[in-house]
DNA sequence: TGTACATCAGTGAACGCGCGTTCACTGATGTAC
DNA sequence: TGTACATCAGTGAACGCGCGTTCACTGATGTAC
């Protein structure tokens, strides 16, 4: 709980935010509510409009900052694996699961609220710059191929970017009654070995 | 609209699955309102408790009756490659997918309800009929890989699965503003094929 | 340092709404005689 | 074929609820003098 300086809460804002991260990702994006993350953050839902135009304002907001650490995170993941192409590929795919296990509340809603990147000129341009690490590694990646039997780059982040989403979706969730056959990172890590084995990037004894 | 014959509707059970497929896939499976469904099929919001428990016994219907179509095209689609192992795998692949696209309604109730398999014993058993399909495509299909680079069958499609349900998910949504870079189908296609080239099962050159 | 005042973050009551669910009922249907 | 009756699918009114949003307000904060 944030210490409240009696009559003005302090940091609202970042607290409302906080608030409807944990409740959209205990409740998904559609459970969570307006009113309930004012109760938490300790406060009247009508306060909520001090800082944002609504609902949505707030969902949005979060997704934003969802997008900014996802973007920071890719960014260092590729930067880690460089100057390997295939180092910088593999490392980003790891960061993408680790974002969505780590930051659950705000991987929902990047991802499953609804919420368009085109709401917000600021949301267009941090989710591209998230998108556009993961396309530069395909990038760098597909120019070991030779080009006649090369796929698209983007079409390389396109599967991975797939299979990273499916991943998280079916079996990284906690879902009660669903008990996953293997641990997530695993299934993640073999999926893309064997991806890169087919690109006749990885060598097939290793 | 379907015909009422006076005062009794006459299948007014399915009349009220279907008017739930139709606005869970509009508007999502939270979006999805027991009254709206009701008015949809000409009838009061209490009629719906002479059919059903409640709001998601309704939901548990549609889903139960989306797995059921879903396991069988699954088998169809596996029959239809035998007996090449090979041709069965890409076909269920396919079949996913065609399922998703043609069926979104359904799909969106089984996978994004929130929905427990475990909800009922019958959703139970037919989730497992589809899902079995697709692991005994995988179990064969692994027999053709010598043992000490093979991986689990329960792995592979497991790999599958996801990499099927990332690609629904991302990119065969019509979502607005949201530009697939390829079409779907060309993106499982190729993501399948260049798997299975990793797994070694399909020569580097074909 | 002390006072007057403008600012503005948060209050609390109210709104209209649609939700899921219940209940006593009604009247169409189909069967027994 | 016609009548009496049991069945039961659907009605319509009502419920309590929590939602998002609005509004006039209040009182803590910080600045100007």
């Amino acid at each position: 709980m944030v210490k409240k300086r009696g009559y003005h809460h302090g940091n609202l804002r970042q607290a409302l935010v906080d608030a409807a991260l944990q409740l959209i990702e205990a409740k998904g994006p559609t459970g969570f509510t307006l009113s309930e993350a004012a109760k938490q953050a300790g406060v009247t839902p009508a306060a909520v409009y001090r800082h944002f135009a609504g609902r949505e304002d707030l969902i949005s907001e979060a997704a934003l900052q969802g997008y900014a650490v996802f973007a920071d995170l890719m960014e260092y993941a590729y930067n880690k694996g460089q100057p390997s192409a295939l180092a910088s590929f593999e490392s980003t795919g790891r960061a993408y699961l680790a974002f969505a296990c780590k930051y659950p509340g705000h991987y929902v809603a990047m991802f499953e609220s609804g919420i368009s990147v085109n709401h917000t000129p600021e949301l267009a341009q941090v989710s591209g710059r998230a998108l556009g690490v993961l396309e530069k590694a395909a990038s760098e990646l597909s120019a070991n191929i030779p080009p006649e039997k090369r796929p698209p780059a983007r079409m390389v982040s396109a599967h991975i970017w797939a299979l990273c989403h499916g991943v998280v979706e079916l079996f990284a969730r906690g879902a009660p009654g669903t008990k996953s056959p293997f641990p997530p990172e695993d299934l993640l890590e073999s999926g893309i070995g064997i991806y890169l084995r087919g690109l006749g990037l990885i060598k097939p004894d290793e």
